[in-house]
DNA sequence: GCTCGTAACTTACTTCGAGTAACCTACTGC
DNA sequence: GCAGTAGGTTACTCGAAGTAAGTTACGAGC
């Protein structure tokens, strides 16, 4: 089997069992057979345990970067921007719901590198709400607006592992529970701003 | 040395060590090195690796309960009820930085027991904002109210570790970032409820 | 003031899994 | 048909979790 074709297999398998029973209960020879090879050839690969749970994260990040891109492109709001956004998350998280678990309560942790590689999805959102507020607000202060994008991240990653024990809540509910919550405070700041600095 | 001493003084040193190096890269024989006994004491006290991680994360949400009990006792609007709240919990972020990290970041875990017991920190939380919810709006949707605590909680932790990042915003000044985004949406939201449910 | 019981502790293992060295095999271009 | 290489394997080392069995310190009872 080609390599290319190769890694994809192992980073499915590997997301797969390291999120059924955690990334430290999880050997490499496990996934190795599951994948059907040896495991010296992970490691040929993704050169460690750590570095394939990073492969995993990487393609979940990706894929997320361009759900949520595409998923955005056409909104002209500030609101609408956000919403979208956010649904886009929230729809995401569902067709992900094992890999998500693994990401963010498995590996935010075990392993330092692969932190950073969550730490890069957030960076990712944050970024993305960050220059949606100040795209429709230049005169925002610039610690404030980090500050909002981190405090809709983390209600969005909460709120997501809490859907999962509730299965009810789907993505269109959860993005009206951030929204409601969020969206008031944040008006109130755009719709000041201006009075604060008139030109922009 | 008694029991109770020594297994607080483990737990010191572990939680030191564990938030130094992580949960992974931190051997056991390490730990008892730097307590001052033999590897099978702590196997003794606590179990497991596992274990003893569990007891960090266990002291620490005790402690974190108790100082939020207390900073919330005098309160009388609803709106003071979670500023008051949430400066308790930033505060406790900013003495306890190490033990913070450990909990949020290293420990929120490769270990499904761990997790199980971080759990039951943000249970805390979430109940106490939801208490409040309830307490002052009584005819509020209860899942709404849950999603609500959800949100605040996910907020703040996200939040806690930007502030590491970021010395000169404080715990004053965290709180404020959160009511700022929050308030007015959980305010519109209790605000409306009497309409909807007149009598209560 | 001796000894019995137990709490606190240690040494010396076993076991298991991450990571590696060295070797094999089949196909592709020439 | 042979060389080089991509894709693969077997069989190890090594480090750390966890354990069995034994040792020391010390207070209670006689």
């Amino acid at each position: 089997m080609p390599k290319a074709q190769r890694m994809a297999q192992m980073l499915t398998v590997a997301e797969e069992i390291f999120a059924e029973q955690g990334y430290l209960a999880t050997s490499m020879d496990e996934i190795a057979e599951r994948v059907g090879v040896s495991k010296p050839m992970l490691y040929e690969y993704f050169g460690s345990k750590e570095g394939l749970l990073i492969g995993c994260i990487h393609r979940a990040r990706t894929e997320l970067r361009e759900k949520t891109a595409a998923a955005i492109a056409g909104a002209g709001s500030p609101e609408e921007f956000l919403r979208l956004g956010l649904r886009a998350f929230f729809e995401f998280i569902v067709d992900h719901q094992r890999s998500w678990a693994l990401l963010r309560q498995e590996a935010a942790i075990a392993v330092p590198s692969a932190q950073e590689e969550v730490e890069g999805i957030r960076q990712q959102q944050t970024d993305m709400i960050g220059s949606v507020l100040v795209s429709f607000a230049p005169e925002i202060d610039q610690l404030e607006a980090e500050a909002f994008a981190e405090i809709v991240v983390g209600a969005c990653e909460r709120l997501a592992v809490w859907c999962e024990r509730r299965p009810s809540v789907g993505p269109a509910l959860a993005t009206d529970y951030v929204m409601a919550v969020i969206w008031p405070g944040v008006a109130e700041k755009l719709r000041k701003l201006p009075e604060l600095a008139p030109h922009a």
